[in-house]
RNA sequence: GCGCCCGUAGCUCAGUGGAUAGAGCAACCGCCUUCUAAGCGGUCGGUCGGACGUUCGAGUCGUCUCGGGCGCGCCA
């Protein structure tokens, strides 16, 4: 049990014997203080309890204080504080402890154990399958994939999912598109349309196949080729990132199935549908869109929305949760998708459709929307090129999903450098050198056998509060900091929010960084080069396990 | 016009209703005879777009308003 939880329980039971045990109170928290001032960690309880106990917070706190035991194990000191905030100085010998703990859990430490909670299929990217991919799908795709990891992290059942738009106008769009880049190779007459896709991006594929395969007689043939290789780039490119599906689904596949039929068919039956103009249309409006939505168009074939609904079905039927991840000019299908699936009888509320903010680009201080035409597209294979594949990961899932974001290239470019990246990898790669080094030293001190000792004996740890003040503060930052890991992880997950955990990793490399300049840890007192290399054990496990989330590298030096 | 998202330091952004709003970059001043200076310390920088409301307490919640992005196809 953490110290915050032991903390939490001697608060309950000193407010229990004061006020009774039926105090439900949703408002009252304990939470790590952002000053030392004011303690390690704080509660509002007080001034919770004076609206229903009509006293002053004051009083109240002063009460909770004489309840609780201060004896410097779990709790050396506490201070009731201006409105009713009750301040507590975690006692030293409760964080030795907690350091032992993490030293078991180890490559464990922060996680939930594995599938313990329900399970939850995640749909990302999803990109089309003509051509590159820009740095906006490059972002859906370390957010995607970094949240399958967090929430694997929070002892989820994950899986992960690209769903392949293989069929519909944007294919047929492709094969015409390589059937005239054939005929031209061929010095046939060929017909060029102004909305195919770009002869540069498509070229190399015809001309790849063209090398095994020299004639061709139908063009759909040749686009289903095009399209396979494209997909096999998609999926090369991805894996570079460390972006990993653990299914590949084709739309094709749900019309062959009659999937797309049978849901269709359904809504046909609960009157979800009617006719107009030729074409079928879903009641849109009666369920909040903004009009109605064609289903099946007047030449009979099915739109993408009510393909997207059978998708959703069928994942429905794979899993209890979903989770879908689309960009945010997608974001007008949303009401169609849930609302067709509700009247369908399946829960709406258990698709969860996570929007990413578009990204835009910035050139010589100017915004550009990414257009080919206008040579303001950036792909992710430029990018990654550019700065790697750590330093890309981690400038994508930096900001929050809801923010738009704004690439500058120079700056990307630039960044190699400066991004934060580095900073917390340095601070990974500096406790690495420590254990290094200390194996090159005269000292006595084999590394498995502190662990060992270090899995057992708090009293070992107690070594690293025998300190100066500078020295005892850099010490106690990082130890609080260590422990905030699991909860950061918790709140990251329920939020979504991977991008916390870059934050939080940047906070910790701040604390060990602090640490490293202000506490040596080889030293000739022995006890304490232990204890620190036990902290510095501690601490590497946090941001390779933090980093793990992320997908990116822990380096042992730099 | 209607719907979704965003407005926080010069720039890029953090900030589960809590106390004196934080980093990084940029600018300026310091720190390497000792475990990696890709580091540390300091200075400068803010009416959290604006108004009103809810609350013991609002950057955070609500309403309105201004500004920006996206969407409102028989494309996906």
């Amino acid at each position: 049990m953490s110290y915050k939880l032991k903390i939490q329980e001697q608060i309950k039971k000193a407010v229990s014997e004061l006020f009774g045990e039926d105090n439900e109170l949703p408002n009252a928290s304990i939470e790590r203080t952002k000053t030392r001032e004011h303690g390690d960690v704080a509660t509002n309880i007080a001034m919770v309890l004076s609206k229903p106990q009509k006293r002053n917070p004051i009083d109240i706190a002063e009460d909770i204080k004489k309840n609780i035991k201060i004896d410097g194990g779990l709790i050396s000191h506490i201070e009731i504080a201006k409105p009713g905030f009750i301040n507590i100085v975690v006692g030293d010998y409760a964080l030795a402890e907690s350091l032992i703990e993490i030293c078991k859990q180890s490559s464990g430490f922060g996680f939930s154990p594995p599938n313990s909670k329900e399970k939850v299929l995640i749909e990302y990217v999803s990109a089309n399958p003509t051509g590159d991919m820009h740095i906006g799908h490059g972002r859906q795709a370390v957010l995607g994939s970094s949240l399958v990891n967090l929430l694997k992290a929070n002892g989820h059942e994950v899986s992960s999912e690209f769903y392949i738009n293989d069929y519909g106008e944007q294919i047929q769009k492709l094969s015409e598109t390589s059937w005239a880049i054939y005929k031209k190779l061929n010095n046939e007459h060929y017909e060029w349309k102004e909305d195919f896709y770009p002869e540069d991006i498509i070229l190399p594929f015809v001309k790849k196949i063209l090398e095994k395969t020299p004639l061709f007689t139908a063009k759909e043939k040749l686009g289903e080729i095009v399209k396979d290789l494209i997909l096999e780039s998609q999926k090369e490119l991805l894996e570079k990132c460390n972006v990993k599906f653990d299914k590949w689904f084709s739309e094709t596949g749900l019309h062959k199935d009659k999937k797309v039929d049978e849901t269709i068919n359904k809504l046909k039956e609960n009157n979800l549908l009617y006719e107009d103009e030729g074409a079928l249309w879903l009641k849109a409006k009666d369920m909040g869109d903004v009009r109605d939505r064609v289903f099946i168009r007047s030449d009979k074939r099915p739109t993408y929305l009510v393909a997207d609904i059978a998708y959703h079905i069928d994942k429905f039927n794979r899993s209890g949760n979903l989770i879908t991840i689309w960009g945010a000019d997608h974001h007008g299908q949303e009401v169609s998708l849930k609302g067709g699936l509700k009247a369908l009888g399946y829960d709406d509320k258990k698709l969860e459709i996570i929007f990413v903010q578009l990204v835009s680009l910035k050139k010589d201080g100017q915004e550009y929307k990414m257009s080919k035409r206008a040579g303001t597209f950036v792909t992710i294979k430029e990018l990654l090129d550019e700065v790697g594949v750590d330093a890309f990961r981690y400038f994508m899932i930096e900001s929050h999903t809801d923010n738009r974001m704004i690439f500058d290239i120079d700056l990307a470019k630039k960044q190699d450098k400066d991004n934060p990246v580095y900073y917390i990898q340095y601070a990974h790669a500096r406790c690495c050198s420590i254990f290094r080094q200390i194996s090159q030293t005269d000292l006595k001190i084999n590394t498995e056998e502190l662990l060992n000792q270090l899995n057992q004996d708090p009293t070992i740890f107690m070594n690293l509060f025998k300190a100066n003040n500078q020295e005892y503060s850099a010490t106690k930052s990082l130890i609080l900091k260590i422990l905030d890991f699991p909860d950061e992880v918790v709140q990251a997950g329920k939020n979504r929010a991977p991008n916390r955990i870059a934050n939080y990793l940047k906070e910790l490399a701040t604390d060990l960084h602090g640490f490293y300049t202000s506490c040596r840890v080889i030293s000739k007192n022995n006890d304490l080069t232990k204890a620190r290399l036990g902290l510095i054990y501690a601490t590497k496990i946090t941001i390779s396990n933090g980093l793990k989330i992320l997908g990116i590298t822990a380096p042992e030096s730099m």
